[in-house]
DNA sequence: TATGAATGAGCCTTCATTCAT
DNA sequence: TATGAATGAAGGCTCATTCAT
């Protein structure tokens, strides 16, 4: 029936306004200073509904991890999409990580609010932690990918495992992007504000040290180089 | 008289005391399960001895962070002293980021609230934040100077600038070290868990790819260098 | 529908009674000594819902104040509406406010307390301060009619300002009243204890010395001493 | 032995410099805000000696109402000794009350602190509260022996009771003398700063009607009247 | 006497969660 | 489903007072 459908979509409409409440209060205050009282008050439900759709303060962020994740996997599938040499879709995978925090440092913050669960919470019993992880998972699946495709097409060095490739380059960029989140983020964060070192020429150099350092010599990488 | 001095000396210890009991407590339940009278209890002092000693808890954490981040750069400076090519030394300085985590993992979680502490809080009136700050520039310095060094020695590229290959290298391996961390840190973290990857091969394996590509030597580097 | 309206008059009753057990702990243990979870327990409502009615301590004495003056308000202007020479209407305001006071010593302290607020407190935020202020205003307005109306009937010396001989009448009858005050609260207050001198006589006094001073003399004064 | 007496005499400056530091606070913070510690350290004692002087914070409070009432009524006696006529004796008092709350407001507000002290506290136990009652004891009588004075002399209608009369006229004056102390530290009180009221000629007006009232016709009486 | 570290009861306030309607 | 009033545990912090030295 189209009723039950249209019921649907409007309980999905309403748990998306309640999540874009949350994401805005974390964007301005910071995830410490959630409360469901504010979520509640700005998606314009009662404090009942949220509790009806997120069955507790967890999930209700986890439901932002969930979207984020899944925005994050979807940008990073689309990577794989393009016709080019593995390391380039590796460097795009880490530039799109990139951007991925600067427009969305709340999603990022969820993702790492994710990351940080304790075995206790939440885990066993959420709606979310399983979707979460799952797009997590492609998202590093993309990243393995990207490095095997390399390692075909001769623009990555075989040498290494690609899945502890892609668990090097996972760790060193979530790092690095964490440096724009907190630039971003945390006024007081000193270490590039002290001297003039812009976070671009950063990125630009990670790309460059982990292109020179898993890159192959010969033909295909000076093409990169040239480019 | 040597009676003030024992006097100050005991006040050290039993801040040392309180310290203590906080770093167990996150250590064993997290950071946001860290509350004052637990903190009072384990250290077996009232809580008015507590707030006697730290202002507030936020100052308590903090003082763990001054704690971490000193432990940290006196760390980092031994590592200076060794008689190594430069190159070395920062590998060094890496390898030593990765043991402190795993030493001491509360002492990293410090330093992540320190971190992102936001520009209201604190910061004005803590008798802490300096000092954190201090410990953690002197340990970027040294990270700074690592590179330099290689850099006269021949054993580092100087087409980068010291400082921003410092922050690059500060940045990957933070996010090297986090994964080491989480894995500890967080039974869920299913990155590494899934596949039988260890973290001692993708520590290596960061150390080659750094290494391969700040590394001057031979006719790779060359290539890269020639772009 | 009056379902919104019943759950208004609900509200307010709840917000009354919380309100009552405050001045009950106020009239028997002093303003000092309150403290919310007496309230709330007195009031038979959870600590929670104390702060759902009244966002923190201040405001609810404000509360208990808003209901004084008020109260005090009224009583004022009833007497207004009496038809009396001037000098009288002012007498009977006196009276009122010694009825007051002794009929709710819970209340005069309450706007004790308010008078006493200091700039940086409440003030800014309460939504009962401009309430209590009306209130106060309205009753020294009732002071400054009388007096006006004494004035036009002949009964009262022009020769004064009205308002400056309210703020002289306010604060004479609010001195007297607080001997009263103390004279009831405070079992150590002595200055009327020792020599046996009734409140009543001194207050009988206060209307003669007040009615003689700015009563005019000759016929105007000796038509209300006939009346 | 003079060595007593110097430790008597050292012992009296130190408890002098106790009380001068509560005072300042009072007078900064208002009384509510007075805390030992910051007596202690203002006045550059350890919290064990201002304990060793005053066995409570009730006690170091009473000991500023102790000086307070005792300068008060030293003012009052002084007052006595001139040779005026009785009414003129009174309006003396008047004057000096309100000049020693001007210039003392935190001593006015330790005697409010006395006057309003509750049954079950020191009372019973108090070195300083007998003291404190013979001093006001002291200028209340010295209230009585200016009426007396005035009935003698003619000054003052002997109509009335003249303790009686005392009372009333303290309670009116600490009214008019509050409006000064309210107006001087609580900003927002509004009775007088709405309309440009002095307290100046408030308390003249205080002196005319009460003059005019309590005075004997005739010459003197007419000529209060006639200015 | 003098010290100041230590105490711990006490208080205000917040907020995730529940439940009657 | 939706509401929002009610709950109460939890937690941060203060401060008068004590006591060993």
């Amino acid at each position: 029936m189209g009723t039950s459908e249209r019921k649907e979509r409007e309980k999905e409409r309403k748990k998306a306004m309640m999540l874009e409440a949350a994401e805005k209060v974390i964007l301005e205050k910071g995830l410490d200073q959630l409360n469901m009282d504010e979520v509640a008050s700005r998606a314009e439900v009662s404090k009942g509904s949220l509790y009806l759709y997120f069955k507790n303060k967890t999930e209700l962020v986890l439901g932002i991890c969930e979207k984020a994740s899944k925005l994050f996997a979807e940008e990073a599938s689309k990577v794989l999409t393009k016709n080019l040499p593995g390391i380039e879709l590796v460097v795009m995978l880490g530039q799109s990580f990139l951007n991925f925090v600067r427009e969305h440092p709340e999603y990022f913050r969820s993702m790492k609010f994710f990351d940080n669960l304790k075995e206790s919470e939440a885990l066993a019993d959420s709606e979310y932690i399983v979707r979460c992880q799952d797009n997590i998972q492609n998202s590093f699946t993309c990243m393995v990918r990207a490095i095997q495709i390399g390692m075909q097409d001769g623009s990555i060095n075989d040498d290494y495992d690609p899945r502890e490739l892609a668990v090097l380059l996972w760790g060193t960029s979530d790092g690095i992007v964490n440096l724009a989140y907190m630039q971003q983020n945390c006024p007081h964060y000193e270490l590039m504000q002290d001297h003039q070192i812009s976070l671009e020429s950063v990125f630009e150099n990670y790309i460059k040290l982990i292109g020179g350092g898993i890159a192959t010599d010969g033909k295909k990488n000076k093409k990169i180089n040239d480019s």
